[in-house]
DNA sequence: ACCGATGATGTTAGCGATAACACCCGTCAG
DNA sequence: CTGACGGGTGTTATCGCTAACATCATCGGT
């Protein structure tokens, strides 16, 4: 005959093991003051002898809080978000919060309404939208305003916590590398346009160039793919002229190496290139790519500080939150011929 | 002077308001039988007007069962295993399941069992760990059996439940690719010998050179990034011999062509190279790389598929899928010179 | 020696849902 | 005509925890 199946051990399992009340074990747990050592002592020892573990589901009744952080985020394996989010459970998780992800087809107001509604169903302390380009940033206008949130990677312009990491400033440093370098002028293949990300280092190039009283040329506007890249590339390569371009990501800048190899322009050679973002593989590109770093774990701590500091505050008196990159040198820029 | 800020409505508000008794709301949210239609109409009516949200934590708490799925995962960028996950968590997501992902650092045992230990503290229905390595394997022994677990990318020789993608078949289905095109032999850049990903595509490697009679050559052993492929890369560029390599992944695989072009090896009239993944950037590699493409999303599917299964039925019947991946030609492999 | 403050603990009342059972009322077979 | 049956609904207990209050020593000040 089966043993049978006991449930898990309860607080007052616990009590009755200690030989002192279930309010008493609470007192324990929850790290209140006016309890006696030797009284502390024997409940964690009962605690440890059943393998107590505290029922969140009952405590979450009780105060109407949970220890829960939703994320909202596109379904993509773009590094930079993904390295982000990565970070974020990381973070998080050494916080003592439990963070559930909720994925998103497209960034779309829709989407990301029903995903936020997923998340409230499951009453979490707080929110985080991953919303890079402006299609999120207006689908948080529908989010209400009882709900902690903070927005990564998301609009500027908009007055709601935000994290994100210093396009501008990375971007400028980008091309006043190239600049420094001896270039008349730097070429930059940008990201999608409706990407935050993208239209930050835009302003970047273009203030860089400014600057440096250095002609600006068209953009020439991709997305973030290789595939962009490449085409962006070559059509650049026809171009005698061009000899520096700035490539919003690592990506592009890998599409705008091949096109420009293909067309027999060598590169740092002929043409210099820097990218954006740093991916693992950034040091393998022929030649190893010149490009910014963004620091995804920095970005990740102060969004769960933020989030943190509205959920026990309410509020936080300095809700943005820019972290700057850093250039990272290789072999992709050379003075011009 | 303050509005009262008045609590969440609960089911005795929404119940009031229809008429009715919270039993019966909870009746019709629970899609029990018999309730009328017109009760049924007046309740959803209700809970509508009120903007009426179960309370998942009181569900749990009576119920004794959550709406959660625990993963746990390696805080890496790594692309197989990042896609997996975002995938996974669509899935979830579409079948109303939340996912609480535990991010961790290193894939060691002690590690492993916190995050596992985490997961069960918020009582989540089932676990799913991606464990690629042995290290992760081996700490999944510590896992109590009570609760419902699929590995993803696990051992394929470990009994318990596992989805994984037939390494195997893939890397067989590379090399035939390599030896058919007339090359004598192929070549192997492999992961960590302690991958199981790693060590299925050496096994397939050389199934596929021992069933075409072509001699094999020793494993060069790297690990997952292109800085290791490109080493890797270094070493075969120097062997006049080498004429085909089959690279574990296409980071490596990105590696080796940047060795073999600074060699002035070229790719494919030279050497050919085949990758394994299928990252999105790999069609804008110099050359475009011919590599094998896993379907992560249906190995998502099976996953979760296989996890609800164990969580409703106690075992499933079919403990055991296998995704065959497939192979994509691109512009990396040519017959020898 | 008395008394209020303080510390350590116990008791009771919910939180918001589901489960189990009770109840009412038609319908239908005997 | 009556009693068994079952659909539709309400009542009560319960899940495991924390908040709030109650209780009882102990202790220092007058």
């Amino acid at each position: 005959m089966d043993q049978k199946i006991t449930r898990d051990p309860a607080m007052t399992d616990v009590a009755r093991l200690a030989g002192v009340s279930h309010q008493t074990v609470s007192r324990v747990l929850n790290d209140h003051p006016n309890v006696r050592e030797q009284t502390r002592l024997r409940v964690r020892a009962a605690i440890k002898e059943l393998g107590y573990r505290p029922n969140r589901a009952a405590r979450a009744l009780v105060t109407g809080k949970t220890q829960l952080i939703g994320v909202v985020a596109q379904n993509s394996t773009l590094y930079g978000p993904a390295s982000l989010l990565s970070a974020f459970e990381e973070a998080a998780g050494e916080a003592g919060f439990a963070v559930s992800v909720g994925r998103v087809k497209v960034l779309d107001r829709d989407s990301i309404a029903a995903a936020v509604e997923r998340h409230r169903d499951q009453r979490v302390a707080g929110i985080v939208v991953i919303a890079p380009n402006s299609s999120a940033a207006d689908a948080l206008a529908d989010v209400p305003a009882d709900l902690p949130l903070v927005t990564v990677d998301g609009d500027p312009e908009r007055p709601t916590p935000l994290v994100t990491v210093d396009q501008g400033a990375g971007a400028f440093e980008a091309t006043a590398h190239l600049l420094q370098a001896g270039h008349a002028t730097v070429w930059h293949v940008s990201g999608p346009p409706d990407w935050f990300d993208a239209a930050g280092r835009v302003a970047g190039w273009r203030q860089a160039l400014e600057t440096y009283h250095a002609e600006v040329p068209p953009v020439v506007a991709a997305d973030w793919s290789a595939a962009a890249g490449y085409k962006a590339g070559q059509m650049l390569a026809r171009m005698p002229e061009v000899t520096a371009v700035f490539a919003s990501n690592d990506h592009l800048a890998l599409g705008v190496l091949r096109a420009m190899h293909e067309r027999g322009r060598r590169v740092p050679h002929d043409v210099s290139v820097v990218g954006f973002d740093d991916v693992p593989e950034a040091a393998y590109f022929i030649p190893p790519l010149t490009t910014v770093r963004p620091d995804f774990a920095a970005v990740a701590r102060e969004t769960l500080g933020l989030l943190l500091e509205q959920v026990s505050e309410g509020e936080s008196i300095r809700p943005r939150r820019t972290i700057a990159p850093v250039l990272v040198q290789r072999e992709s820029v050379a003075p011009p011929a």
